[in-house]
DNA sequence: TAAAAAAGAATGAACGTTCATAAATATTAT
DNA sequence: ATAATATTTATGAACGTTCATTCTTTTTTA
């Protein structure tokens, strides 16, 4: 049906327009008024597909986070092992936030803001499953430290977005072999 | 003189309403006259001692990254190991984060928003030479891996945002077991 | 009494949101 | 198949509020 479709298109050129100027702007420089002129819609066409400012910025994080994690887990096969497993997720992620930086920004921003409502943020964790399961069996065959998966993201996935935004600020480049070094660092820090 | 220490005072008073309100509802959340408010002082007396919200922010990023390096470096001594040093340097910028979460939460935010400067940044990176300085001698005696110092703080250091981050929304609790195992895990990621 | 500091009221602009209405599309009756 | 009608979809203008900032006046200090 055409009309579904407009409808979806109209929609992720709103998200689309979002994701934009909270990349530019932040999110509370992304107004309703721009995303409108940026999709080139009303601003009273906005509530028509979103309550408001805060479910439109959380409907476009859940939106972020499936397709990063979409882009994560492709080709995962559970029968490789443990660091063949975490090395190919955490590669994917990397190249993820290199090769959507807007996205990744957009990420990063929503970490710290409380614009992002706590039932969203689990949401969102939901879809980072398959990692913990590397990590769990990774703890029973004695390949990873016995620590909470707390930890294991916060030394090995959540620098990845650090270094991210210190490439966008032109301070460190992120090229092959300093992303290798950082896999290296990462491993390092939580294999037993 | 009675004066200036009045003046310091409001500033100072400014200064502490700022963060409280960043703290709460975030940096958009914090309008001037909720500054103000909170600070007993009119709006207008905010312009005799910040020129703008943007300098006001970027102020109190500098006065928050001083104390923070401030209490990172007490008892500083060179002519301690390279692990002691930097352990100590670790649990304290962890202790930091943990007795004072209005400063660290602030600090957080302002990683990801566009409010503050790229010179304000610039300078509030030169309160962590000695932690460089560490790193550097560590790396001359191959005790530390050769790698850039984004990448060191980036498995060191940041990851420590993110725990505190966990801790207030209650998802994972920093006591001292899981402190010491953070440290360890970020040991074992520069390490050589 | 002169100068500095602080106040409160007021500024235009921008905010998120809603409203009455218009255009586009679907449904029904002929 | 076409005309008339109902329904959805979208609009631009306007809402009340709040924003950062400034202006004029009053209070405090020297």
């Amino acid at each position: 049906m055409a009309l579904l479709q407009k409808s979806i298109d109209k929609r992720s050129a709103l998200l689309k327009a979002t994701l934009c100027l909270v990349n530019r702007d932040g999110i509370q420089g992304a107004s309703m008024a721009k995303v409108a002129r940026i999709a080139n819609v009303s601003p009273a066409t906005i509530y028509l597909y979103f309550e408001s400012k805060q479910d439109l910025v959380n409907q476009l994080y859940l939106d972020v986070k499936e397709s990063f994690a979409k882009a994560t887990f492709a080709n995962y096969d559970s029968g490789e092992t443990i660091k063949d497993r975490f090395e190919k997720i955490w590669y994917k992620m990397a190249h993820f936030k290199l090769n959507n930086k807007e996205e990744a920004s957009f990420l990063s921003q929503c970490d710290n803001t409380p614009m992002i409502d706590e039932p969203t943020r689990q949401e969102g964790l939901k879809h980072l499953k398959l990692l913990f399961d590397v990590w769990n069996e990774g703890k029973q065959q004695g390949i990873i430290k016995e620590i909470s998966p707390y930890l294991l993201y916060a030394f090995t996935v959540y620098p990845i977005a650090f270094l991210m935004n210190m490439d966008n600020r032109k301070l460190c480049t992120l090229c092959d072999t300093t992303l290798n070094d950082a896999f290296k660092v990462a491993w390092d820090s939580i294999r037993r």
